[in-house]
DNA sequence: TTGTAGGCGTTATCAA
DNA sequence: TTGATAACGCCTACAA
C-alpha cells in the first residue's frame, strides 16, 4: 500500500485538493502551505500515481515501439542507437519508451498495435522497417492514432514521415565505385516487401544507369539485413563464373556479412574487392577495413521521430510533416580509401 | 473519445458489470449473453481502457529497463540481444517492457528509477551492469519494489539476481591462452566500479596464477567497453616495448577494437597476436577473423530475467533466488583456431 | 485561500 | 444470471 495524495493530506489536515494544487504549482495556494506540504511529501515518499493522473488526463506519457525481430539471434546495433535515440528524447520530455518485439507482418504484431490503440496504452507510435503496403499506417491513421514513420509506405503517402534519401544515396554511392574503376558491382539486397529495399535497389538501378551500365539480375542478391545473410550471399557472388569487384549491402550489416565472405575468399578487400554499406553504425568504423557507408544518423532520427510523434499528440501543426533527409556517403578503406 | 465499457452494455442493454464479467471469462454470465457481448465488443473495437484497469487492479502490467547510455554513439549489440530477451518473454506473457535511458549513476538515472517506483509506473525492475556499489538494488529492495539484477552488488548480497560465473570463465580463458603458448597475456578492462570488471579481472589473475605467470600491473588497461576505447587500449598496449602476444578483452566489443588496432600495427590476429573477448555477441562470430569468446547467452539471459521478476510481482517462491550460470569458451580464428 | 464533490473507465462486492 | 454501487487515486469546476 503506497502513499497515497490522501496521507499527505492527512498528516497535514488539509484537503487533498490544496495537496494536489500544491504540488503542481498552482498561485491559489499560500506559499506558507505549500512548504508545508512539499515538505511533508518529500518526507512521506509520496509522488502523484502515474496510472491515476493518466486516467485523469487521458494520457499514457508513453510513446509505443514494437521491434521487427526475427528469432533470438537479434543482434542489430541499429537498434540499440534506435533505442538510445527515442529513450534519450522521450526522457528529456518525462515520457517513456514502450518497447515490444513481433516479427514483422505477424499476427502477433497486429495483435500488439490493435491492443495498443485500443487500450489506449501508449499516446503515440513509432514505426520503422516500412513495407510497401504497410497496414500499420492505414490502421493507425484510420484510428487517428498519432504515428510518425521512419520511411514511407504506397498505403499512405500522406502520413507524417521521416524519410532518408536513401536512393540518391545510394546512386552516389554506385557513381563513387564507378569512378574506382568498378564496372562489375553487385547488390545484396533485403525482401522486396520492404520500402527500403526498393529505394535502395532503384538508386543502385539510378547509379548504374547514370554510368551506363547495363543492368544485369545476376549481379543481385537477396538477404534478410543479417550479417549471415550478407555473407552467404557474397558467397554466391563470388562464386559466379565472373564475380563482381564490388558488392553493395542494403545495409551495414549485410556488408560486414560480405567482408567476411571476402576475406574468407582470399580477397583483401579495399584493394581486390570493394564493398560498402548503409546506416553508419558503429561497426562499420570499427571493421577491417572500415566499410565505405551512407550515414544516416540513427540516433538524431530517432530523436527526431519522438519530438514528431510528440507534436502530433500535442495537437501542434507539424512544420515538415513529411521530412526528407539527404544522407552522407562516408568513404573508408573497404572501397579503396 | 474511445469506446468504452459504458458504449457496449448501452448497445446490448445491458449493465457495465455484465460486459467486464463477459470479457475477462467469468462463468456466471450465461453463455448466449457472452457470446452477444464479445460481438459487440469486437464490432465496436472495444478494449479495456489499460489505464482503468491499472488503476483498479493495481498492477501497471510492465516491466522497467533502463539503458546504461553513454552519449548518442550507444551501439552494443549486447543490448539489442538483451531487449529482444526481455522484449520476447513480456511478450509472451501479455505485459510491456517499459524503457528509459540514463547515464549510469547519474542523478537522472536515479530520478528515473524513483519516479517509477514512486508513482508505480511499472511493476518491477531489471537491472543491468551492477555496480560494487550499487544503490539502486538496495534502494529498489528497501522499497520492497520487485527487483532482479544481473550480476552482483556489494551493497545487497542477497538481492535475487542471475549471476554468471564471469570469474572462472576468464580463468579458463587465460588457461586456453597458456595452453597455445602464450605468456605475455594482456587484459583491457572497464571501470572497477563495475562488478562485471572485479570479476573478470580477478578471472584473469586466478588464470594467470594457476600458470604460475606473475602478475603484471603494466599489462592492465583500462576501457569504457565500447569499441574505440578498446582500441585505444590495444594501441597502447602494443607499443610496449615488450607488446604482449595475446589480448583479452573485458567483452566483445572491447575486444573487436582491440583486433582493429592489431591489425593496424599490421599483424595477423590469430597468428602474430591472439585477442579473445566476452559476451557472445553475434558480431563476435563473423569477426575477421572469428573472435574468440565466452558466451553467455544474452538473449536467454534476458528471458530469465523476465521470468524471475514476473515471479517475484506474483509473490510465487523462487525456485532459485540467486542463479549462478556457467558460460561455454566458444575458442575461434583470433586465438589461432 | 481552502474545501466539496464529481468523474476518468474499470473491476469487485453485494443485492436482486 | 444480472445490476446497482463503491472504490482505485487523482484533478478540477465550483462553492465556501
Amino acid at each position: 500500500m503506497p502513499i497515497s495524495i490522501r496521507d499527505v493530506a492527512r498528516q497535514l489536515n488539509l484537503s487533498i485538493t490544496t495537496v494536489s494544487r500544491a504540488l503542481d504549482g498552482y498561485d491559489d495556494v499560500a506559499e506558507e502551505t505549500r512548504q508545508r506540504v512539499i515538505a511533508a511529501a518529500r518526507e512521506l515518499g509520496y509522488a502523484p500515481s502515474h496510472t491515476a493522473r493518466q486516467l485523469r488526463r487521458q494520457r499514457a506519457d508513453a510513446i509505443g515501439y514494437i521491434l521487427p525481430t526475427s528469432g533470438p539471434r537479434f543482434s542489430d546495433p541499429f537498434f540499440s542507437e534506435f533505442i538510445a535515440g527515442l529513450g534519450d528524447e522521450a526522457t528529456s520530455r518525462d515520457l517513456d519508451i514502450l518497447v515490444s518485439t513481433a516479427p514483422p507482418d505477424s499476427a502477433a504484431e497486429r495483435q500488439l498495435y490493435e491492443r495498443w490503440v485500443r487500450s489506449r496504452r501508449v499516446d503515440g507510435i513509432v514505426l520503422s522497417r516500412m513495407r510497401a503496403y504497410d497496414w500499420r499506417v492505414k490502421y493507425l491513421l484510420k484510428s487517428h492514432f498519432p504515428v510518425v514513420a521512419l520511411g514511407h509506405t504506397l498505403l499512405a503517402e500522406d502520413a507524417p514521415q521521416i524519410e532518408i534519401n536513401a536512393r540518391a544515396g545510394f546512386a552516389h554511392l554506385v557513381q563513387h565505385l564507378v569512378e574506382r574503376g568498378h564496372r562489375r558491382i553487385a547488390y545484396i539486397g533485403a525482401s522486396s516487401d520492404l520500402t527500403l529495399q526498393v529505394d535502395r535497389l532503384a538508386g543502385y538501378r539510378d547509379g548504374l544507369a547514370t554510368a551506363q551500365i547495363p543492368f544485369d539480375a545476376s549481379w543481385i542478391e537477396q538477404g534478410d539485413l543479417t550479417r549471415p545473410s550478407g555473407y552467404q550471399a557474397a558467397l554466391r557472388l563470388l562464386n559466379l563464373s565472373e564475380p563482381p569487384t564490388a558488392i553493395i549491402g542494403v545495409n551495414d550489416l549485410t556488408a560486414l556479412g560480405a567482408m567476411h565472405a571476402a576475406h574468407e575468399h582470399g580477397l583483401v578487400v579495399g584493394r581486390d574487392i570493394a564493398v560498402a554499406g548503409y546506416d553508419g553504425i558503429e561497426d562499420s568504423e570499427h571493421a577491417q577495413p572500415p566499410l565505405t557507408t551512407i550515414n544516416s544518423s540513427v540516433y538524431s532520427l530517432a530523436r527526431r521521430l519522438v519530438k514528431m510523434v510528440c507534436a502530433i499528440v500535442a495537437n501542434e501543426p507539424l512544420a515538415e510533416p513529411r521530412t526528407l533527409i539527404e544522407p552522407e556517403l562516408i568513404v573508408r578503406g573497404s572501397t579503396g580509401g
